[in-house]
RNA sequence: GGAGAGGUGGCCGAGUGGCUUAAGGCGCACGCUUGGAAAGCGUGUUUACCUGAGAGGGUAACCCGGGUUCGAAUCCCGGUCUCUCCA
């Protein structure tokens, strides 16, 4: 969230920033103002309530160890008005603490000076194409055909065992999920990413700190005997290793990734949309994660965006980058680039990663600070990317590199699936 | 699931309801000492907020949350985590 101190700072540019989104601020703002200077005016009173108070424990203090009994008790008779008055200034402060928390919590984050003010996804900005245009003849099966043709996929019986949206994967289709999961994993780990499999449920502390809650509720799976949430992304797990931490300096930036399946709700999505791999409640995908100084974040931000084009060339698919506008970027971030690559047989652009800056917002919630040479504390910035999401590359795959025989895997994919064809049954 | 023990600063570790934000040690930083190093000596070494031009001053925090008390690391209740034993 944004803090305080940047809304005093900087409430003009913030509002400005904060319009892109089509967020009005204003009124918010000035609310969150008016209560923080009542909120100091509250302290300053509290803190010397208490420290008057203090300073006649201390004397009664004295007197017992003296032994003058009956002088500390006439002391201890004018504590009582002090008591008083602190415990109601203890929770005018707490109610305005609330208050201002409760509100913050409810400001998305400021774009960044580039975002552009769009208001859905059609006002992203395509910022790079890639050469490979897809073209796809007379032979042009989606993925959900291929997938059932040559038993890669089983929709019906995930549908059987669980539900709608948790497919199992089969013989070479579980093969080509693991393979991926590995080729995904080994580039992150030859980006200087350290490798973690985290827990795949967390707790609300943890969906509070990168900001799934208490906005995104709804879209995760919550278990309210153990008050747990399954994680909607390995981003939770492990961003929130940083939670309450004061990184070194020298440590940064940190390069965290790990694979993990992500399990989401998807309320309210129904239609075409969500066919075969397109929307599914379950899917894997491996996540990488910075944590970087500030004046460095958005180089951080161009590696890691580097890294992902890395990904979609070598598997050989026709992808395109955009840059969100602020209409269309989560809560959390302050600037996002999304990857797309093209289905040639469903015709449609599907999302197959999300790669953003923070800043300092998820920073803010995490209370994650690094310490400077000098001994000050600064936040830090967070940063993450889908590196990538299987479901859409899998499909993608399946329908651009199909030929009249079957699929050819990419060749930097083929050794980690330990085959480089899945052929049509005959 | 049952029984017990415990959670104190970067780490180890002491702590009798008041002189304890916290002894002592280690580590770290700076200084002195030295030809150089080690040892030794000295000084410093949490975080957040409020206040102040600054020096400084104030408040809060000893796993978390309540309570008792003029005053809680210390006493009481609840939670949580770790360890040991049992199932």
């Amino acid at each position: 969230m944004l803090t305080i101190q940047s809304l005093r700072d900087e409430k003009e540019r913030i509002i400005t920033a904060l319009q892109k989104r089509h967020f009005d601020a204003r009124e918010a703002i000035e609310a969150i103002l008016e209560w923080d200077s009542d909120r100091r005016k509250t302290q300053a009173a509290l803190d010397e309530t208490l420290a008057q108070s203090n300073a006649l424990s201390r004397e009664i203090g004295g007197l017992m160890r003296e032994g003058k009994k009956d002088e500390a008790e006439v002391i201890k008779s004018k504590t009582a008005a002090f008591k008083v008055q602190s415990t109601e200034l203890k929770e005018q402060m707490q109610a305005l603490e609330d208050q201002i928390h409760n509100a913050l919590c409810h400001i998305p984050n400021a774009p960044h000076g580039f975002v552009t003010a769009g208001r859905n996804a059609e006002d992203n900005i395509e910022i790079f194409r890639s050469g490979n245009a897809a073209t796809l003849d007379h032979h042009k099966k989606p993925h959900w055909e291929i997938a059932e043709e040559c038993q890669l996929i089983d929709f019906e019986l995930g549908a059987k065992v669980t539900g709608a949206g948790f497919p199992f994967y089969r013989g070479k289709g579980a093969k080509l999920q693991r393979g991926l999961i590995r080729y995904f994993l080994e580039r992150a780990d030859e980006g200087g990413y350290e490798e973690f499999i985290p827990p795949h449920m967390i707790n609300a502390e943890s969906g509070f700190g990168t900001g799934q809650l208490p906005d995104k509720e709804g879209q995760m799976y919550h278990m309210p005997e153990d008050e747990l949430y399954m994680i909607p992304t390995a981003e939770v797990p492990l961003t929130n290793i940083y939670r309450d931490v004061i990184v070194k300096e020298a440590d940064l930036p940190i390069k965290l990734c790990g694979y993990t399946p992500c399990f989401r709700r998807e309320a309210g999505s129904y239609g075409k949309d969500v066919r075969g791999l397109n929307r599914l409640h379950q899917f894997d995908k491996v996540e990488v994660v910075q944590l970087s100084k500030p004046e460095a974040s958005y180089d951080t931000l161009d590696s890691m965006v580097d890294h992902v084009k890395g990904l979609l060339e070598a598997l050989e698919l026709p992808y395109r980058i955009l840059r969100l506008c602020g209409g269309d970027m989560g809560f959390t971030a302050a600037m996002t680039y999304d990857f797309e690559v093209w289905s040639a047989a469903q015709e449609r652009w599907l999302e197959v990663s999300s790669v953003s800056n923070f800043e300092t917002y998820q920073a803010h919630r995490l209370k994650c600070r690094y310490k400077s040479a000098d001994g000050k504390s600064h936040w830090v910035h967070t940063l993450n990317g889908s590196a990538l999401a299987l479901p859409r590359i899998v499909a993608a795959l399946l329908e651009n590199h199909q030929d009249e025989t079957g699929i050819q895997i990419p060749e930097a994919l083929a050794p980690y699936c330990g085959f480089e064809r899945i052929d049509y049954p005959t």
